[in-house]
DNA sequence: GCGACAG
DNA sequence: ATCTTGTCGC
């Protein structure tokens, strides 16, 4: 997959700092396509999951593998995957993860000789307190419709879906004063926990959520997500623990 | 000022 | 994210 990197954001350019990075978040903010109903299930081929895994400790200390794996949209099945190798270049901060999984992720990215009509991240898009999450940057970096799937509730709130798969309930950020919806807590599974799934760029929520749907027939997390996850941990691992 | 807080 | 055993269940 080619880079073809928007809004004037370089290698060269990445942030160092907490407050260059948070400047660095109003401009893919305002690059960002927060509008577009975008693609819906059917109206993509390939869709990509990405993840990192990072090492425990040691000698192996800031080592970490990001994986990209592209599957057919129809039956699932691993259609490419890549993966690269790095060392940590940011810290983990709380609303500033980008940082830190986008370089290797990007890399990985890079590496494919697909290039996906659809990205899923390992995290939030706008459920973010600048509206500029993981996913949101990876789309505004790449120019694909990506939207995230994360695990917990972050720093929003929500009432519990329904029991049933597809069930779903508001995520609202309730930091701002009429509480916004940043997203949806949608449950893919009876009995399980549900996810919580929100837009990035080039995609809106109701075409998120049924893409996570589709994509999550018998687990409750996205086979792009476990795909990518699964990936990631198996080359770190190889690599030496 | 102190916690909480995607991964 | 990662550190961690066995165990219940499809």
């Amino acid at each position: 997959m080619a880079a073809e990197a928007a809004g004037g954001t370089a290698a060269g350019e990445w942030p160092a700092t907490e407050a260059e990075a948070v400047a660095e978040q109003e401009r893919i903010r305002a690059a960002a396509d927060l509008t577009s109903a975008g693609p819906a299930p059917g109206a993509v081929r390939r869709i990509a999951g990405v993840d990192v895994s990072y090492a425990s400790s040691g000698t192996a200390d800031g080592l970490l593998v990001a994986a990209a794996v592209v599957l057919d949209a129809d039956t699932l099945d691993v259609v490419e995957e890549a993966v690269h190798a790095d060392r940590a270049r940011f810290p983990y901060v709380p609303g500033l993860l980008a940082f830190r999984e986008l370089p290797p992720v990007l890399a990985a990215l890079e590496g494919l000789r697909t290039t996906p009509d659809l990205v899923v991240c390992d995290g939030y898009g706008v459920a973010h307190p600048r509206r500029a999450g993981l996913a949101v940057h990876l789309g505004v970096l790449t120019g694909l419709p990506c939207f995230g799937v994360a695990k917990t509730p972050f720093a929003f709130t929500h009432t519990e879906p329904g029991p049933r798969r597809g069930d779903t309930a508001p995520l609202l950020d309730p930091r701002r004063d009429p509480p916004e919806v940043v997203g949806r807590a949608l449950r893919t599974r009876p009995g399980v926990r549900a996810v919580f799934v929100s837009a990035g760029h080039g995609i809106g929520l109701d075409n998120a959520c049924a893409h996570t749907l589709r994509l999550a027939p018998r687990h409750r997390l996205p086979e792009t997500t476990r795909r990518a996850d699964g990936l990631s941990r198996r080359v770190l691992r190889e690599l030496g623990e």
